[in-house]
DNA sequence: TTGAAAGCGCTAACAA
DNA sequence: TTGTTAGCGCTTTCAA
């Protein structure tokens, strides 16, 4: 049985073209592949009977002979989540670049999926993979280097085993903290996801902040420490009880994710408490919508861009060395950038 | 050169099972693919070998054999978009439950883009694709049939040539009327999408709503049918000056997608209209959000997920029957459902 | 029920 | 610069 994409009418070969061109399939297989000169009078040839068969190499083909499927796959917990959408917009961007296809497999951000992410069937055939992890650790990373090539790319997740791109999310949680600071706020809050769920995710970010504050010798009291789940979050009376925003001396609010200051943009909205006026807000991720809410909404933005382009880029680096080539696992950090709106101008 | 995914250990072929075994590799095939039964004696003695050599199948092989990929193709606008966001994610989910795996690629719903898909060199391998297509028209559906399986899933775009499977939209439409109706509003509006890019799309829960106005003897008047853009649209000011609400009679408004009424309810929360009290609002899509927004919003689910699911069965079953089969394009409505929720309570 | 063997279409080593 | 040819690992026909 042909392939399904062949069926119609019986795919050109290598032979055929050879035959019309006059050719042997290797001459064909040279022009096809670019990769010896091939003199130009038979090239020209070749390529008409090319165009005159619409021949198209079988890749079931070339792969089993070469191992090469110009496949990438691309595991991340959910295309539902802002980031990993964007991250995923960005990759299959990328990669169309390059002609190269995506397979892309959702791992809820469940710790046995995303372990048997180099293993599973669905990327069985794939020349790398792309993996936006949030919940393996480091022991996970180094059970998995020696596989296939393997690039990490969520924006705090890195590994000394395996390739990573990421953001310095640390360096930019403290850089909120310095925006904070020296826009004249002193009594700062954080929320943070609740469910403990993908805490890797949150940590970087998190940690630079308060290292931020510390600078400034300001340390967090627990009160000003709120916990709340993303979703749930959403209805705003739930998110207005959890925040406790009634807490009047608070003059300026990260949140962990940009959902989350959404939400509290809402709320506080709500509750009568003027944005930036009264309090300043700054979120994390600058997805789309946190241009368009109300007011706009300062926010980090990780280079989710950028770490898809990388990340692309050093999977095809592997691919292209041999397994001979022993190349060590390389980091790579990208540019965040705080992106500042009215949420945190500075009035009157 | 082995493939990427197998360099670590040269991975074992049939051949090392079936000698492993004592058997020919005829018979471990027989085990694997469970085919052409054999005797369970044997049938041990070989998985024993399987596991003991961690035997995967040659994807690549297997492929240039029977033409089956085990993977399919999934076009679409853009995973950045609602609506074709979630269908990716149902996509993913019930070709992950099949065991296939899902090639992504964007088309931006450009026409040019979208036209060359089946011949697209990045789904050259797959064994069917799924397209949600919303520039395409007819004449380019007949082109494409007859080529490798492909199934239309968007929620409006249908098509004679090949199989499809939508929501009826133009029913979601007159029912979003009724509803509108039934809970005593007589002076609807409409916002749609201004740039009259993918109009497809738009074009069925609209007449459809519009049928649902004239089943009640109402006509729109030009000024109750506003265009936007989708996107400026999020930005306050924006839409409020292209909305035009305040033109004070209106007292109902279908926005004819949830990103539209979502930005309609802010908007309209900033200039002091009560919703649903003054203005009852209704969206198309039932994206996250929408649950979440203030008030919550009463809107459309086009079944998203049960298309996918149907796509995916759809997509499976002409992959099922070889090519000698033909059967002719099939179309396939799933339920939409009207959601009901605050925007468009009865109030006292 | 099992074995032997013929390719699927391509790449690349070896020859010319 | 080009031709010849040996497989890549698998499915499947034909025989036994």
């Amino acid at each position: 049985m042909r392939s399904a994409a062949e069926r119609a009418h019986r795919t050109a070969t290598l032979r055929d073209v050879a035959a019309l061109a006059g050719v042997s399939i290797r001459t064909v297989s040279n022009v096809v592949n670019g990769s010896v000169p091939v003199r130009e009078s038979t090239r020209t040839r070749v390529a008409e009977a090319i165009e005159r068969l619409d021949y198209h190499p079988n890749v079931a083909a070339r792969r089993l002979r070469s191992g090469r499927t110009q496949v990438i796959g691309l595991a991340l917990p959910d295309v539902t989540v802002p980031y990993f959408r964007e991250l995923a917009d960005a990759v299959l961007a990328a990669a169309w670049r390059r002609r190269m296809s995506v397979v892309v497999v959702q791992t809820q951000g469940d710790l046995e999926r995303e372990r048997s992410v180099p293993s599973s069937p669905q990327l069985r055939h794939v020349d790398g993979i792309i993996l936006a992890a949030v919940s393996l650790t480091e022991e996970d990373f180094r059970a998995m280097s020696g596989t296939a090539p393997l690039v990490l790319a969520s924006a705090s997740v890195r590994s000394d085993a395996i390739d990573s791109v990421t953001a310095d999310t640390f360096a930019a949680g403290r850089c909120v903290a310095q925006h904070l600071l020296a826009t004249g706020r002193r009594r700062p809050a954080v929320i943070r996801p609740g469910d403990t769920q993908w805490p890797a995710e949150y940590d970087g970010r998190y940690r630079g902040f308060m290292a931020g504050l510390a600078d400034a010798g300001i340390t967090l009291p627990e009160s000003h420490i709120v916990s709340t789940d993303v979703v749930a979050f959403g209805s705003d009376a739930g998110a207005l009880r959890t925040l406790r925003l009634d807490l009047p001396e608070v003059d300026a609010l990260f949140a962990l994710g940009d959902r989350l200051a959404l939400g509290a943009l809402r709320t506080l909205h709500a509750a009568g408490r003027r944005v930036p006026e009264d309090l300043a807000v700054v979120g994390f991720g600058n997805i789309e919508q946190s241009a368009y809410s109300y007011p706009t909404l300062t926010t980090v933005d990780p280079g989710g861009q950028a770490i898809a382009e990388q990340a692309v880029a050093l999977i095809a680096d592997r691919v292209e060395r041999t397994a001979a080539e022993k190349v060590p696992p390389r980091r790579s950090t990208v540019d965040f950038r705080l992106i500042e709106r009215e949420s945190t101008r500075v009035t009157g």
